[in-house]
DNA sequence: TGACCGCGTCTTTTT
DNA sequence: GACGCGGTCA
């Protein structure tokens, strides 16, 4: 076991006093690059060597990755028979830990569902049917997303319409029966003996508050606390914490309010900026120096990070190397920009022998990876895309997870509605909404009345009733053997005779044997987790236990190895807390990043902070690219490059061409001219033969955005060219038949505008248009 | 009851 | 351009 001495030695000054102050209340404000996990695991191993034991810390963070991974920096610091014992999760599955314990007290039972998101919307979608409510005014996700923010500022249900200022936003936004919606939502979930993720919160602040035992108890348990990545913390996270440290205020919380980026899920910058009001005492530390990348890429996203008001301020400082600026690639199409980056990675792969594994794509929104896949593929550039749709998002796995679910708890209707007709059992829609109609008026579950159905009036004919009594039958034999076979005879019992595994062995088509595996890999997952468990000293490993665990897993925690020879491609939100030698942050465009849908100031410094995110994670060298042109939502756009460019050091940043503008952001003429760093700068990066004609030298010329079919900027328009002529009778894929009306030359890129017989007016680059000249 | 077609809708998403 | 939903038909 290492020493304090040791320990301590590995730390720099401020490292070092962050982790000896252990006295009272301290946040630990940690720049980008600067060593937090670090020392957030340092900080408790250094507890554990001052004496206290590992039962008696809590350490919160936000993703079971990440709680994983201090984990293991701790045992391998002081050994596993200590770390084993840290309280150490994710909010929630500490706190569904703290809930299943206590379940009774809050009127559920401790095998409780965790509902997901898409469980919640399906109870607000039968919710909004049975009132009969028009789901294009009451948006099922709005309604989702409101009753989530309410209950992240611990706004329940009952207590929701004493809250007239919501109520008024209610009638404004004309979905007066909202809290009607919400309430019936909370009663149902309860019926169910379900929680969704913002109940795990909420309850766990019920059951702190109303049962003084119960935080007694806890209190006295967790000597110290510590939180990791605190600003992006809610309400309910902070009271929680507040509440169980008041009395000790051993409490450390670390985090980087230039980093946060989840407002939109209820996070609120406000708990780390006001966090000394909390804790007046409180001691502040701050992580300046960035180990992570050079002094051109620290200094850029510094002079970012400082178009945003309201911080806390800080200097963040690199020693490493000048490094070089961070280039621009500008790019004529989305396409282009896609076979731009390509060539860039391909260029740092063979010229200057990077790993694949050293370059990360980053992007806004997850519809980009599509351009950006495409040419990596036409290039042979091994890459692998982060995010999309998980593993649990399967159908195959929610089919199976809903059999776990039900036969642990019955009264779980989510998972029954599932199950209920997969494998088919010929009971249908109609039966079904039989059954719901009884239930919702009866405000009983589906399965009590499933269960009897001779004392409900559900007119039902006589083989449907047998069939519903079969399903109960079955699920109940099941769950008879839940306390008897292992999670994994469990399961496998399960799938056998519920008639999953004949179905997935009914056929060899590459779909279903796709399927099949998966289910497969679930299983294993499941082998393992016993195994693991029992390994760890735990005795009967069971499936309620295991489900308990997978209920709050993510993709993001299936081991995936980063080290493979590929490309990473996810967007900048998924990257927090990752670093690369190089970094691509694409689509720098208005609309796009800042995201169209911004529309305060605050919402505004949330982007820039994400494109702080996404900067901050090069080591070495940061590409950003933006294309003049993009396809949104099937149709053409023209972009504007982002005004977060403008924001950074001019003289940080490498350009390909002088920047002249016409009116708003504007690129001054401080920036330095270069070549444009692909169509001279190496013999390796000429234009792949997918890309025939030459790469632009383009002008960052405004175009205004919209409409479209107004934007004909400066035309140097002719009556021929691009191998069409003006009065051509052309036929393209989608819009059919037209007629081109001019034709003209942009950049080496000849434009078309067609005047199609159905579809009206368009301009289309000839280059990525298929059209065709017919006679 | 299930399969198919057309139409409207699109952010980000640690749990 | 893709997915989910609602409507229609066999």
């Amino acid at each position: 076991m290492i020493t304090k001495q040791e320990l301590l030695g590995q730390l720099n000054e401020s490292q070092r006093e962050a982790v000896m102050y252990n006295d009272g209340p301290s946040l630990v404000i940690a720049g980008a690059g600067s060593g937090k996990t670090r020392v957030l695991t340092f900080k408790i191993a250094y507890l554990l060597l001052d004496g206290y034991a590992p039962s008696t810390i809590l350490a919160l963070t936000f993703t079971n990755k990440a709680a994983r991974e201090m984990k293991t920096r701790i045992a391998d610091l002081v050994g596993a028979n200590y770390a084993k014992y840290l309280w150490m999760g994710t909010f929630h599955s500490i706190f569904s830990r703290m809930l299943r314990a206590e379940a009774a007290k809050i009127g559920f039972t401790s095998n409780f569902t965790i509902y997901d998101s898409s469980d919640s919307r399906s109870v607000l979608k039968a919710i909004l049917k049975s009132m009969n409510l028009d789901d294009k005014v009451y948006k099922p996700a709005m309604i989702q997303q409101r009753i989530s923010f309410a209950k992240n500022n611990l706004i329940s249900a009952s207590a929701y319409e004493s809250f007239t200022q919501l109520m008024m936003e209610d009638k404004a936004m004309r979905i007066p029966l909202f809290s009607q919606i919400f309430y019936t939502y909370a009663t149902q979930c309860h019926q169910a003996n379900a929680m969704d993720f913002d109940d795990l919160l909420l309850f766990t602040n019920v059951l702190l508050r109303d049962f003084p035992e119960v935080l007694e108890n806890y209190r006295q348990r967790f000597q110290f606390i510590l939180v990791d990545e605190y600003q992006d913390t809610n309400l309910a996270q902070h009271a929680i914490i507040k509440r169980l440290s008041e009395v000790h205020r051993h409490i450390a919380v670390v985090g980087d309010d230039a980093q946060s980026i989840y407002s939109f899920r209820g996070a609120n910058i406000d708990n780390i900026l006001q966090f000394r009001n909390q804790f007046p005492e409180c001691k502040l530390f701050k992580l300046e120096q960035n180990y992570r990348s050079t002094k051109n890429i620290v200094a850029a996203a510094n002079s970012l990070i400082q178009k945003n008001m309201g911080q806390i301020p800080k200097n963040v400082f690199s020693e490493n190397d000048k490094g070089s600026p961070l280039q621009i690639i500008s790019a004529i199409t989305d396409q282009e920009e896609g076979f731009l980056v390509a060539d860039k990675i391909a260029y740092l792969h063979y010229s200057e022998h990077h790993s694949y594994s050293d370059c990360a794509i980053l992007y806004r929104t997850n519809a980009q990876s599509r351009n950006l896949e495409e040419a990596l593929r036409k290039r042979n550039i091994p890459y692998r895309i982060y995010g999309g749709l998980s593993f649990y998002q399967r159908k195959e796995i929610r089919d199976v997870l809903a059999y776990f679910r039900l036969i642990i708890n019955p009264f779980d209707d989510e998972a029954l509605k599932r199950c209920i007709n997969y494998p088919t059992r010929g009971i249908g829609e109609t039966t079904m909404q039989k059954i719901a109609d009884v239930a919702y008026q009866y405000h009983v579950s589906l399965w009590n009345v499933i269960g009897n159905l001779s004392s409900y009036p559900v007119p039902l004919n006589k083989p449907t009733a047998q069939r519903l009594t079969a399903f109960h039958q079955l699920i109940q034999g099941l769950s008879d053997e839940l306390t008897t076979l292992n999670a994994y005879d469990m399961a496998m019992q399960i799938i056998k005779s519920v008639g999953i595994q004949d179905e997935m062995n009914s056929d060899y088509l590459a779909e279903t044997i796709n399927r099949r595996e998966n289910i497969q890999e679930l299983l294993n997952g499941i082998h393992l987790f016993c195994e693991k468990k029992v390994e760890e000293g735990d005795g009967d490993i069971r499936l309620n236990d295991f489900l308990a665990e997978v209920s709050l897993m993510t993709d993001q925690d299936i081991d995936q190895e980063m080290e493979a020879e590929k490309v990473t491609m996810m967007t900048v939100h998924a990257a927090k807390g990752l670093e690369f030698r190089d970094i691509f942050v694409v689509g720098m465009e208005e609309e796009l990043f800042p995201s169209a849908y911004v529309t305060g100031e605050r919402e505004l410094e949330e982007e820039r902070r994400l494109f702080y995110v996404a900067i901050t994670r090069a080591q070495e060298q940061c590409f950003i690219s933006f294309a003049r042109s993009r396809f949104r939502n099937g149709q053409l756009n023209f972009t504007n490059p982002s005004r977060f460019l403008s924001d950074i050091d001019q003289e940080l940043i490498e350009m390909p061409m002088p920047i002249h503008s016409s009116n708003g952001s504007n690129f001054s003429g401080r920036s330095r001219v270069v070549d444009d760093a692909f169509s001279s700068k190496s013999s390796f990066s000429k234009p792949s033969p997918t890309t025939s004609s030459s790469y632009g030298t383009a002008s960052w010329k405004k175009i205004p955005s919209k409409p479209i079919s107004e934007q004909v900027e400066s035309p140097r328009s002719q009556s021929s060219g691009g191998g069409f002529t003006v009065g051509d009778k052309v036929v393209h894929d989608k819009f059919g038949i037209g007629i081109v009306q001019s034709l003209e030359k942009m950049d080496d890129h000849w434009k078309a505008t067609v005047d199609f017989n159905d579809n009206g007016v368009k301009i289309l680059l000839l280059k990525y248009a298929k059209l065709k000249r017919i006679d």
